[in-house]
DNA sequence: CAAAATAACTGACTTATAGTTATTAAATAA
DNA sequence: TTATTTAATAACTATAAGTCAGTTATTTTG
């Protein structure tokens, strides 16, 4: 049946017109501002077509936070195997976190409100399951690099690396978030530049992590 | 004039009975769900009235966050009174955010909109301002406890209290967001309980900080 | 191939809710 | 007592998410 297979492939390919569209009104309009509407008209299309690939404008969004994710996962895996020791890894993972966020500001503004919001990450029929699933994928990269680490003696053997991956994980959003929405205050009130304090970061984080 | 002063008190009262209306009606339902309809009803006064007092429902969610932001503050203060050294005055500021987010987990959530919400918060009308003033009071008292422990000898003297303040603010933040959202996929998917991650936490900060 | 069936798409409609405004009521001043 | 100012109302407008009955295009079937 090569028609079927045809038509899955476009339904497919007309999704991802969908969230391209999407992507393009979202980014710059601001999720917010931008109706679903304006990404019919964009994708043009009813806007009634939407809502047969999409359960609605979250899910539309968490779909473009699942690209993101994708990259997330990719810079990591590269930034991974492109050091030697465990330590090196690890720090190599901050550091590409905020790489990503400089390079796809959307992206990870997108991710910023799932991680602001409850969502029922349970449900499979939604965007949401898969987001939390290559979420954890992705979390899964930064504990193998820190066991890596504990394994060559880079990182100090008493460390757990799951609690201390799921600390780095969400220490380091915090800081880039805090960066990312109040680093001009930053610069004005404190006279400090967003990447001297992400550099800062790593380095006090590093401190707590190298083994002596 | 009696009768001008007593009005201004009866204005600002009535303004703190919608706010703590507002408050029972988006700590209740979430702040997405909640009507304008519902806060009316709730502070038994008409829509319209409402908007005589707060701008706009960000507005009023922002009166709210500004009062959290006031118990905060004081919880810092208090927390830092308490102990001798530097660093444990600043720990106790970190512990003290935890301890807010436990007794306060709608405060901090209204925090967190604030976080990761583009405001512009130098609308003087606005209680944006407020919040933000008042925000960079509270890492005051963090900039201020760090200071402490570089004098008293408990703090690396290399370390440089404002970024550092910053850095701890952002990680913090963070930290307590990923538990408060993600807290039970923490306990299902890598068995961690949400108060041994964070006084793992600390001792990780505290690590990073500590004079040898 | 023509008719029936299925799938993809449409856009007008419903509903919900933030914010406005013309009007009324109450309090105060003249 | 009357005029004026202030406080509050409720009906209204505007906007946008989501639905659904109907239309068009495609595929299957006899």
């Amino acid at each position: 049946m090569g028609i079927t297979e045809r038509k899955a492939r476009e339904k497919e390919r007309r999704k991802n017109e969908i969230i391209d569209a999407a992507e393009r009104v979202f980014f710059s309009k601001g999720l917010a501002n931008a109706t679903m509407d304006d990404v019919a008209e964009e994708a043009e299309l009813s806007k009634g077509t939407l809502y047969l690939y999409f359960k609605s404008k979250e899910d539309l969004n968490l779909a473009i936070n699942y690209r993101g994710t994708l990259i997330l996962k990719s810079m990591f895996e590269q930034a991974v195997a492109k050091q030697e020791t465990g330590f090196d890894k690890t720090r190599a993972v901050g550091e590409a976190y905020f790489e990503y966020y400089k390079k796809y500001p959307d992206y990870f503004n997108a991710m910023l409100y799932y991680e602001s919001t409850e969502i029922d990450y349970t449900d499979q029929e939604s965007f949401a399951f898969e987001c939390s699933m290559k979420g954890k994928e992705t979390l899964d990269v930064l504990i193998k690099a820190i066991k890596t680490g504990i394994q060559d003696g880079t990182i100090r053997p008493e460390i757990d690396p799951v609690k201390t991956a799921i600390i780095l994980w969400g220490q380091s959003t915090g800081i880039i978030q805090l960066i990312a929405l109040r680093g001009e205050a930053l610069k004005f009130v404190h006279n400090v530049k967003p990447e001297e304090v992400m550099a800062y970061c790593f380095d006090l984080i590093g401190e707590s992590l190298r083994a002596k």
